[in-house]
DNA sequence: TCTGGGGTCCTAGGACCC
DNA sequence: TCTGGGGTCCTAGGACCC
C-alpha cells in the first residue's frame, strides 16, 4: 500500500502561517522574478486565478479582488518542507520524498488495520506540528495514491483523507477523474485520448494494452498497469544522483552589457559546480545558454547554446567558471540580441570515484580541491558567497524581481516573527 | 516595465564501425 | 535486375512532472 501525502496549496499556506491577516483572503505566489503565478490559495483559486497567470497581465484584477500577492521565498518554503517532511516520516519506515511538497509513504509493512484512521493520524500532526494543512491518498499503486490524494482534495475535503480500500471504491474513483488529471498525462495525452473517445481515467483502463504502448510508449504502459493496480513504478527511497544539473535564471530586465551576463553566468556556474560537489560527483560537459525574450515577437530572437568538454571531468569551482565563459564569449554577439536569459548546465555528471585522471593535466587537484572544501564550510556556516570568485562580483547586477517577498521567518534569527503585546 | 526554473525518461534517426 | 547488414553510440526533441 502507498500513500501519497501532500500539502495543500504549500507556498501560500506557508505563507500565512506567519502573517495570520492573510487567512481567508485571496492570496498568489509568484514565480521567480515576480513573472507568473505558481501558488494560490483556495480563495485565489475560486476567483478563477489561473495557475501560470502573468503577474503583469493580471494587476488590474489583483488590485480589484484585494488579492495578496507574494514572491517565492525558497528558503522559507525549503525550511517548512524539512518540517513536514520529517513529521511524516515518523509514522513510516521508509518514505520517499518526491517534491518539495509532497512524499510517497510506505505502508506495507504497518499492522495498521484502518488506515483511513492512519490518513487521519499523519493529518491531524502535521498540523499540530507544523500548521500546514495536508491530503492524504492511499491506494495499491504510486499512480493511484496520487489519484486518491486528488479525490480527497475534490470529494472529501472535510477529512482531507480517501483511502481506495476496495475494487467499488477504486472504480468510483476511476469513473470520476478525467483522463487529463491522471499523473502522468499532460496535455498532448490528453488530447490523444480524447481524440479515441477515452474521458475518464476508467475508459482508459478498458482498453487493451497494446494499444497503449503503441501509441504512448512504455511509460504510457506503466501508468495503464498501475491504474489496473499492478505497481510499475519503483520505489526511490534515497534520491538519485541527478545526471544532469542546470542553473538559469532571467536577468531583472533585457540586456547586452557583456558584463552583468558574465556575471550572471559565473554565477550559475558556481551554482551548478557546488551542486556536484554536494552529491560527491564530477562533470564532462558544461553547456551554457543564452536566450532572448520569446514573448517579444517584434525582436531578433535566438537560442544559442554551446557544449564544451572539460579536460579532466572537474567539480571545481573556478574551472567550470572558466568553461562557462569561454563557452559565453563564444556564442554572445552584443551586436545583434537583447537576452533575457541565460544559464550553465554541467552535463555527464559521473561519481567522484569514477574519475579518470587525463595524464597531461597538470593541475595540483588536491590543491584545489582542499581550498575548495574550505570555502564550502566557510559558505555553510556564513552563508552563500561569503568566499566566492572575482568575476562573480558582490553587486548582484542581474538581480531578480522580488518586490513582495516574505522574511525568513524559520531560518534566520534577525527576520524571526515579532509579537506585540 | 512585466510571461519561472528545475528536472526525468523515452524514442527516432544519424553517424560511424566492421 | 541487382547497390549489405548488423551493431553501437550519440543527440535532438518530445513527452511528462512539480
Amino acid at each position: 500500500m502507498f500513500a501519497l501525502v501532500d500539502c495543500n496549496n504549500f507556498y501560500a499556506s506557508c505563507e500565512c502561517l506567519f502573517e495570520p491577516k492573510y487567512i481567508g483572503r485571496p492570496l498568489v505566489v509568484l514565480s521567480n522574478n515576480d513573472g507568473c503565478v505558481i501558488a494560490r490559495s483556495q480563495e485565489a483559486k475560486a476567483l478563477g486565478i489561473v495557475m501560470g497567470t502573468p503577474a503583469h497581465l493580471a494587476q488590474d484584477s489583483f488590485r480589484k479582488n484585494n488579492v495578496v500577492v507574494c514572491s517565492s521565498n525558497y528558503t522559507l518554503y525549503g525550511d517548512m518542507s524539512d518540517r513536514v517532511m520529517k513529521t511524516m516520516k515518523s509514522f513510516v519506515p521508509r518514505m520517499e520524498i518526491y517534491s518539495i511538497d509532497e512524499a510517497f509513504l510506505d505502508l506495507s509493512e504497518l499492522s495498521f488495520e484502518d488506515l483511513d484512521k492512519l490518513g487521519l493520524a499523519i493529518r491531524e500532526t502535521v498540523i499540530k506540528n507544523t500548521g500546514i494543512p495536508v491530503s492524504v491518498g492511499i491506494a495499491s499503486t504510486k499512480t493511484l495514491a496520487k489519484m486518491a490524494n486528488r479525490y480527497a482534495k475534490k470529494k472529501h475535503r472535510s477529512s482531507g483523507v480517501f483511502y481506495a480500500s476496495d475494487e467499488n471504491l477504486v472504480d468510483e474513483m476511476l469513473g470520476a477523474t478525467a483522463v487529463e488529471d491522471i499523473w502522468g498525462i499532460g496535455h498532448q495525452y490528453a488530447l490523444l485520448l480524447r481524440k479515441n473517445g477515452l474521458a475518464t481515467a476508467k475508459d482508459l483502463t478498458r482498453i487493451p494494452g497494446d494499444w497503449v504502448r503503441r501509441n504512448m510508449s512504455v511509460t504510457g504502459l506503466r501508468l495503464w498497469n498501475e491504474l489496473l493496480g499492478v505497481p510499475s513504478k519503483e520505489w526511490e527511497f534515497e534520491p538519485k544522483d541527478k545526471k544532469n544539473i542546470c542553473t538559469s535564471r532571467s536577468f531583472g530586465k533585457l540586456t547586452n552589457d557583456y558584463s552583468i551576463i558574465k556575471e550572471a553566468i559565473s554565477n550559475h556556474a558556481a551554482t551548478c559546480a557546488l551542486k556536484l560537489r554536494n552529491q560527491q560527483t564530477v562533470c564532462r560537459f558544461v553547456k551554457i545558454f543564452i536566450s532572448t525574450n520569446p514573448h517579444k515577437v517584434n525582436m531578433k530572437q535566438c537560442h544559442h547554446a554551446i557544449v564544451i568538454q572539460c579536460e579532466t571531468a572537474t567539480n571545481s569551482t573556478p574551472e567550470i567558471i572558466a568553461y562557462s565563459i569561454k563557452g559565453l564569449d563564444l556564442v554572445f554577439d552584443k551586436n545583434n540580441f537583447l537576452y533575457m536569459k541565460c544559464g550553465v548546465e554541467v552535463l555527464d555528471v559521473i561519481p567522484e570515484t569514477e574519475l579518470q585522471l587525463n595524464m597531461f593535466d597538470l593541475k595540483d587537484r588536491n590543491k584545489s580541491k582542499k581550498a575548495l572544501e574550505v570555502m564550502d564550510m566557510v559558505n555553510k556556516e556564513w552563508g552563500r558567497g561569503t568566499i566566492r570568485m572575482a568575476v562573480q562580483r558582490f553587486d548582484n547586477r542581474y538581480r531578480l524581481r522580488a518586490d513582495f517577498l516574505s522574511k525568513r521567518f524559520t531560518t534566520r534569527l534577525d527576520e524571526i516573527i515579532q509579537i506585540h503585546i
